[in-house]
DNA sequence: GCTGAAAATTAAGCACG
DNA sequence: CGTGCTTAATTTTCAGC
């Protein structure tokens, strides 16, 4: 799918809150309301626009400590790989999961409510699933920047 | 601010889905439209949802590719970390950073279009950053798991 | 693909238990 | 805090260019 300066402005504005209404959206590109809706709906359609979703603050929640959790499994059979990628999935604490590239296979974004919420996240969910072989944690001091929308 | 369990599954709606009409929610949770309006309007307030974003597949926009870059300052003064954080948030490649435990002082989320564009990104616009000591990336193969929702 | 106006749906405000 | 009613605003559809 082509996507026009147009369209890449609508991505900006919509990636930085979605709940402008297309009044304010056409105000601000130079076209009608209907031109905007269109524009939209064409963009949902041919999926560059995924989702629409509320972002909710971890501190209000008791999810302020995020850890960055490396992981190396024991064998990488297809069998083993496959379950582990399933049961880690399913863990909520768990918020992203990338398999990679380097010393370690995995790399995992974990969010809890403090330390000791973590080393029980570790002890009791994490390396209690099969065919893990080691891993090492990495802590968040502070996020400096995190964004969801893609510059386009 | 207190959430009950009503709170929390509307914000699970909303974290999933944000277009949902009060009408879809409050017969999802057996409320009036009123009563689900005015939770929403009291989580926004009490920025419990901070904000409402569209999110866009990075395939379809050519931002596939996705690294890992761990960071090691040369110099930890305090000048030198706010003018590195300030810079580094600055690059739209940048999704996220991260002030770090551990062997290196950052962690850098980083979307481009692919390696060669990584490669670029690093050469002429990371490291041309100042009091940068050492960097080692880390490319994602395959997203497993990659959610903004925190279950509540 | 855009425009403008009409129709349908939703959100927001108000009186009240 | 909740409900139900009323009004305002927005989204969605449609004919026409």
């Amino acid at each position: 799918m082509k996507l026009d300066v147009i369209d890449k402005k609508l991505l900006a504005l919509l990636q930085e809150n979605s709940r402008r209404t297309n009044k304010e959206i056409a105000g601000k590109l130079e076209l009608s309301v209907t031109a905007v809706y269109e524009r939209i709906r064409k963009l949902e359609r041919g999926e560059v626009i995924s989702k629409y979703v509320a972002l909710v603050k971890p501190e209000r929640i008791e999810r302020s400590f995020t850890a960055f959790c490396q992981i190396k499994l024991v064998q990488h059979t297809k069998g083993n790989v496959t379950r582990f990628e399933k049961q880690v999935s399913q863990l909520s604490e768990v918020l992203e999961v990338f398999h990679v590239s380097g010393e370690y296979d995995y790399i995992l974004k974990v969010m809890v409510k403090d330390m000791e919420a973590y080393r029980d996240f570790m002890l009791n969910k994490l390396t209690a699933l099969d065919h893990i072989g080691s891993t090492q944690s990495t802590f968040v001091i502070s996020p400096v920047k995190n964004t969801t929308a893609l510059n386009i």
